[in-house]
DNA sequence: GAATGGTCCCATAGGC
DNA sequence: GCCTATGGGACCATTC
């Protein structure tokens, strides 16, 4: 597939915002850039490792409530409602402020 | 809210699984039903609320990379590619594990 | 960019559906095909079309309210809070559904 | 439904433009702006609703098209890139246009 | 495995 | 002119 090279991306960050002064023709801040990157992705998949757990143990719950004799997709229903009903009251808050801004109550 | 009684539930519940015994007629197991469709409920939501979180963390680590003259696309990339190879590396794992236990060497 | 040719398409239709018999070698089917193809295509795009005009007459209504005093934004936030409450009531038919299904009483 | 009421409106209309002469203190007016904000509401969601049949309607093309062994994604490149055809060659005519304009051609 | 529902990203459009 | 907000599309996980 080939989509893209280490190399790409140092030279698309050199382009894209030649921050630190005094950088120029390959040298350290290559270096620099390949740590971060590192840092990132690696911070990306630490914190993508525990959603994933999470996801996990929201399967276990339905699960476990299944084998206590309730309907998951049931489940699943209610908890989208709820989550509507959250939705909701977050949407009249907005109105309410919209309301406030133009009425110069603010 | 209240788009569902507990009557609803419990009626489900009873209706897909009669597995506690002495249920029946509207009597007390029904409180306990309801207590524990609470319980699963919440602890979904709880469980989505810090997934949610973790997501909106990772979107600020795109972002402040972005920030820092990195291409988001090609991060996404990288992460998507590790991630692969991660795949199979377990998979490959796997295969030896079922080898070694075919052979009687696990 | 180059992502596809018309010829792929109908290799890849071949490949996927080798439905009509007597098929082979280059031969009329592709004709039907590309035939088959361009109908669908420009069915999209007039529909297509006829979206993009009700956009536009959205925009309209929108401008003319604004015009008369009232403001987009909530105009926007009722609009969306009137289809949640629609969304709503479609859930609470699908879980009733789920329900009777589970009851029987389908 | 009843998540705002008139005199909301009302007030949130006279705020924003006091256009009409002789409105004010709650007298009738009020009746008026609220039947226009409910027509107004109307028409958009009649819109809206059209709007999202069309988009159905494509759906369903694409459906069928799939089902004649096409696939997806190719067909739906083949609109986008069809699609910019068409716009460059609007922008190619508004260019030609605004030269025969400005050579006094018009 | 077919289909459905959910999540996420991007691209465009609209407002300030 | 930027910048947010919204809609559309792709992808992935789950269900039957």
């Amino acid at each position: 597939m080939g989509v893209m090279t280490a190399k790409d991306i140092v030279a698309k960050r050199n382009a894209a915002k030649p921050a630190e002064p005094g950088i120029g023709h390959n040298s350290r801040p290559t270096l620099a850039a390949k740590d971060q990157l590192k840092a990132f992705v690696e911070r990306v998949e630490r914190l993508e490792e525990e959603k994933k757990a999470l996801a996990d143990d929201i399967r276990d719950i339905f699960a476990e409530a299944k084998g206590n004799g309730f309907d998951t997709k049931a489940l699943r229903v209610i908890v989208r409602m709820r989550k509507q009903d959250a939705d909701q009251r977050r949407e009249l808050e907005a109105l309410v402020d919209t309301y406030a801004v133009a009425l110069g109550m603010a």
